[in-house]
DNA sequence: TAGTGGTCTAGACCACAAG
DNA sequence: TTGTGGTCTAGACCACTAC
């Protein structure tokens, strides 16, 4: 783990466990220079991670400050930087639906940019949170990178799967979304009406070398998903 | 202008004029730290500019690549460091429908951590863009800090003349959002039905110091509202 | 193994906030 | 004016990709 990784975190803690409130000052860059006993540039590189998750900000020519924490029950869109399988404090479980390998549709084989006969895993799942439905997720995996998949592994977190095992390394994510009306379909698993409201989301992963390997359709159910993105200038 | 910002900037306009492809490769970083003669942490530093808002990815021992466009009509929700007066290439555009000085509810006074006896401007627009609806926002400015406006003002970008004029400095904010039905106002607001879904967005500013000046409710229509992260791990 | 991006350093200098 | 965060540099060394 790289040093201005390992600080961060150490920050982070240290940030949680004292249960400092929004506003409250952190030690300056020179003090946590020499209480770490790294340069300044590494000093800056972890305050930049914890500011991009939205725990803290720096204000030039005054100091750091602790910065609101975020409401209880939002996905945090950043701290997980995108990735949905890092929710922290609450408990995340799922159901698998079905698990394929079929060609997929042409919207999906461009989204993946693949071959007319390479094959993907379909993967459909409802997510809850809190026992609570969170959203039902249809995935299409990329063969040649996720080379095998089976229930249990999709029970489980996919990506700590691919990361650690299959040896994929994740790099970055488009996200689309947008509001809609459910259709009856899609109502029936979410256990909704037809016609009520719902965020579709749409995401697709790429590896660190830009290829694409998930293309995923989200739906959520609009009384149980609240979102939140800590954003800077 | 600072270094890495022009330089961000500069590329930003190459590969677009360039009319550059997902995927093509950017020169190396010792040829651009050649080509505008700054040191190599420079170049890094444009270049995390340009990944952070989806302009390109960097493959270590490989290269760096541009990444692809956003779709059309899309909201980059990055681009604009969820600041919503930036979008480019949309006409944006905005009706003003009241603009008030007020005390405001409790749950404003408290987001905007203010005295009991503080005032606040009170600001009701509809947003089109391309002269569709796209979103009904109520907006609460903290006097002390916005300390005037006018509906001339609202009528164009409030955020320029905050920087430009009260030389407020837009640091960072909280974005918040959930889907819900429309009530019969709102509904009639942005010229649909009541029940029909829709993206509520609540966003609150501070400055670089940490003061909260804007928080802002925006109700957006579903048909014409689709958003974009570009997210990174 | 060559080439590329990423980390880390030490230190100069700058820009800003607050007293 | 003082202290603070931010920029920028030059260069050593590391980690990864692709041939």
């Amino acid at each position: 783990m790289l040093k201005y990784e390992q600080i961060a975190q150490q920050m982070n803690e240290y940030i949680e466990n004292r249960h400092f409130q929004a506003g409250d000052k952190l030690p300056s860059v020179e003090t946590l220079k020499e209480k770490y006993n790294v340069s300044k540039s590494t000093i800056i590189k972890a305050l930049e991670k914890l500011e991009k998750h939205g725990t803290i900000y720096q204000a030039r020519g005054s100091g750091i400050y602790v910065r609101n924490k975020q409401r209880d029950g939002y996905l945090n869109l950043f701290s997980t930087g995108g990735f949905r399988d890092e929710m922290v404090g609450l408990e995340v479980t799922n159901k698998v639906i079905s698990l394929n390998e079929i060609k997929p549709p042409k919207s999906v084989q461009q989204k993946l940019k693949l071959d007319n006969n390479d094959c993907v895993y379909l993967l459909k799942r409802i997510i809850y949170v809190d026992e609570k439905i969170l959203c039902y997720e249809e995935s299409y995996f990329n063969k040649n990178i996720v080379l095998f998949l089976n229930e249990s592994i999709a029970e489980q977190s996919i990506f700590k799967y691919l990361e650690q095992h299959l040896k994929v390394k994740i790099g970055f994510s488009d996200i689309y979304f947008t509001v809609d009306k459910l259709n009856a379909e899609d109502a029936n698993l979410l256990e909704l009406s037809e016609g009520d409201p719902s965020l579709q989301y749409e995401q697709v992963f790429y590896t660190t070398t830009g290829i694409p390997f998930d293309c995923s359709h989200l739906i959520y159910h609009y009384q149980n998903s609240h979102f939140y993105i800590p954003s800077q200038k």
